[in-house]
DNA sequence: CTTACGATTCCC
DNA sequence: GGAATCGTAAGG
């Protein structure tokens, strides 16, 4: 075996804690139909003790994906924009990750007809506008994303550089956890 | 029912 | 720096 060919990551890769996962899902590629971003920014939100965390004030109608099975979409509104985030650890514990950004690689056109016309670097840099762009909504709430829903993630052949940790972005609770993973280069 | 508040984005 | 804008969650 040489190359590995691209296949949506397995549940057991999502079982695990966030600040694992988080850093395993820089370099692999999110998919929604045509349009694709390889994903170069992620936030870890911790199932216990985490006052940043949706989850930490309890199981609510919202945050209910939380606490179901690894592999799942978390996805929920926050003014007038989506976020998707990926449920982690087994049933019962609900931490999750967050996607924060991708970098476009198919479907560009796409993208920018659902994002207006911006340049490439500004389509999906931010965890609203990818949701926008790869077109990731409420209706994608709960799906699974190990290959049988429409959206879903895909590793195999992808960059493992070198990953850094900074606070994470826009919370007012726990600012100074560094808990928001990058490419260090 | 009422009120407070965003894991954001875009414009001034 | 500030507004947009609306569902969620908690309290009366």
């Amino acid at each position: 075996m040489t190359k590995r060919d691209w296949q949506p990551l397995d549940r057991s890769f999502y079982a695990r804690d966030p600040r694992l996962v988080a850093p395993g899902l820089l370099g692999t590629l999110l998919a929604h139909g045509q349009a694709v971003g390889r994903i170069v920014e992620t936030e870890a939100y911790l199932a216990a003790d985490d006052p940043a965390a949706h989850a930490y004030r309890g199981r609510t109608k919202r945050t209910e994906v939380l606490f179901g099975p690894p592999g799942h979409a978390y996805v929920y509104r926050t003014r007038q924009h989506r976020c998707l985030n990926v449920v982690v650890q087994e049933e019962g514990v609900p931490g999750c990750v967050l996607v924060r950004a991708v970098e476009p690689v198919a479907g560009i056109g796409l993208m920018r007809s659902r994002r207006g016309d911006v340049p490439d670097s500004r389509l999906t840099d931010g965890p609203g506008k990818l949701c926008q762009a790869l077109a990731i909504d409420m209706l994608h709430y709960g799906e699974d994303l190990c290959g049988k829903g429409k959206v879903s993630i895909f590793g195999g052949d992808h960059d493992v550089s070198e990953v850094r940790t900074t606070p994470r972005i826009g919370i007012s609770q726990a600012k100074d956890w560094p808990l928001r993973y990058v490419f260090a280069a």
